[in-house]
DNA sequence: TTTATTGTATACCTTTTTGGTACAAATTTA
DNA sequence: TAAATTTGTACCAAAAAGGTATACAATAAA
């Protein structure tokens, strides 16, 4: 239904709201105020921090901050870390085997159609990182209020 | 996971062969070119009729042929037909009810970058008519021969 | 050192979506 | 009438997605 999962969404809300504050948030608070369930917000930064994302601190006062610099996180990082590589169609994924209509000859229309907007969408998520999302919302708020 | 389902794929499939001839296809033999399993693309085929971009013709020389001109039909119209409404998120259905950061204000950074991708995506796909596929795989062809 | 708090890891369950099938009825042509 | 075709409804099975349970390990503060 070319949806992204909700697990993608919510890892965005997760990483957004780290990106908004420089002190470690717990992950109980994280789950909270983005409103995800509290086990699955777990799940969500385990992958976060495999991916080097995010780091964790242990402890009683442990939780949750950046790994790195809001300049050098992209959206398309974080949506792919959840969901694997974005192909926009199954016949782009690595290995596929097609048998249909031309394909041998790469001659596929349906295929290259789906291979330019996926490379198109991955190149639009890969430009966005969470610095230029925060520079957009402070856009968007300041045109709201001088209305 | 961000993909277009089978059945969107095959009736893009379907609709494309059906712009290359003028003449009536029955299922039987689309399904077998396209490589689709012959029960399933009856079922898109279906989709397609109620939808108003083919049309059957029932009895023993029946089939099926486009019901408007190739420049007529978008990718997108296909493509919605068979999935509904393209969201890349469930937060911009309509009547989606979300209560999470700053919705309520308008103010949701996530959802408004779907929106504007969602937006983006579909403007492009729209833009994409049959003839104009058929002309991007003729041009297609022609730089490969000149290779 | 104990205890509360937090993260780590694995396995499991439930629901929804997706892909595909069965079968009977209706229609047209030969 | 017989054969070939579309039509329509209902159903089923596999896969994916979303979420939970349980047990365990690490850390910091009391």
């Amino acid at each position: 239904m070319l949806r992204f999962t909700q697990e993608a969404d919510d890892a965005l809300r997760i990483v957004w709201l780290l990106a908004q504050s420089e002190e470690v948030q717990d992950a109980g608070t994280l789950a909270q105020t983005a409103g995800i369930a509290p086990r699955f917000a777990l799940k969500i930064l385990r992958k976060l921090r495999e991916g080097g994302i995010v780091a964790s601190k242990k402890g009683s006062t442990g939780g949750y901050v950046l790994a790195r610099p809001t300049g050098e996180i992209t959206v398309l990082q974080v949506l792919e870390l959840i969901e694997g590589p974005l192909y926009i169609n199954r016949c782009l994924e690595e290995g596929y085997v097609c048998s249909r209509m031309g394909v041998q000859t790469g001659r596929c229309v349906v295929h290259r159609l789906f291979s330019d907007l996926s490379r198109q969408l991955s190149a639009q998520l890969s430009a966005i990182t969470l610095e230029e999302l925060a520079r957009r919302d402070a856009a968007y708020i300041r045109d709201q209020c001088s209305e």
